[in-house]
DNA sequence: GTGTCTGCAAAGTCTTTGCACCATA
DNA sequence: TATGGTGCAAAGACTTTGCAGACAC
């Protein structure tokens, strides 16, 4: 559970609106799951997310877990990342809520840090290899993704 | 398979000798599956090795393909990439053969466009970045993805 | 009331592991 | 010949699917 819950109360207040708006029903589980993201600042896997959402809610399944994911997802409001380490990673969509940001990831332990710095030395980056590149390639660009793979300062120093 | 099989050539000659440097016996299986990497541009799936290489070597298992991927991979030959599609990918690491690159994805048919333009652009913003975040996470950064996500032209007019 | 959601169990994919046999150095 | 490598089959891990019952609207 994190502090601060005024923003995100208001985030998680705006999901349902967006959801009956797309035609789907607010339901006991879909709530709960959408709670965990929303409390969250981890990247939390569908099973993170289960364990969580079972401690409330013993019935709630994980194929719901995934399904829900699966619904967030296509509607953008979560994000889904690959780390590398065999299980997908959900998030918030980058919003009022959560700053656009990347990630270094610790080839070890798997750790993983979220940065936020250097994003406009990035965006002058993005916009000409975005602009460029979707000329060329005709490409429409919705999105990108960086990671730093590299050894945090815990496994290099043991 | 591809032309100018003079360079690809030349690398998979190197191949061998580092092979052997660390201890490691060159088998049949191994050069078989390290020629379809040599000659492919594309980012082959284990499965898509699998399959070249049992053409000619119709003995070879699955299971070999993975551990030599491992292998590969662990020895820095080769690099394996997820690109959202459930299967690990696998593609020559940068090097004489290689050019720094990075890649497009569509999100509707999943084709993977490989560019290496404005990687000038990139350095100057990596370095800054790298160096700012190894000395505020303390991280010893050896690596790096960027993807663009979107809509590729066929997808887009169809 | 009706069409969507749900949990359970089973199936599906990709990948890894165990083990006896084989081949490289 | 002594390890290390291999294929096969089985197991493992994560995710998706089928279906009857439950629930939101």
């Amino acid at each position: 559970m994190q502090r601060g819950g005024g923003r995100r109360g208001m985030l998680r207040r705006g999901w349902g609106g967006k959801f009956k708006e797309c035609g789907y029903r607010m339901t006991v589980p879909r709530k709960a799951i959408m709670d965990v993201l929303g409390d969250s600042d981890k990247h939390l896997s569908a099973e993170d997310i289960y364990l969580t959402v079972h401690r409330s809610y013993p019935n709630v399944g994980l194929t719901t877990v995934y399904r829900t994911l699966e619904l967030l997802t296509d509607m953008g409001m979560i994000v889904k990342f690959d780390f590398g380490d065999g299980r997908a990673r959900y998030e918030l969509a980058e919003g009022p809520d959560k700053k656009h940001h990347h990630h270094l990831i610790c080839r070890r332990c798997k750790r993983i840090i979220e940065y936020t710095e250097f994003i406009d030395e990035e965006m002058d980056f993005l916009n000409r290899a975005e602009k460029g590149l979707s000329e060329k390639y005709k490409f429409d660009i919705k999105g990108h993704v960086i990671h730093f793979y590299g050894i945090c300062d815990k496994c290099r120093y043991k």
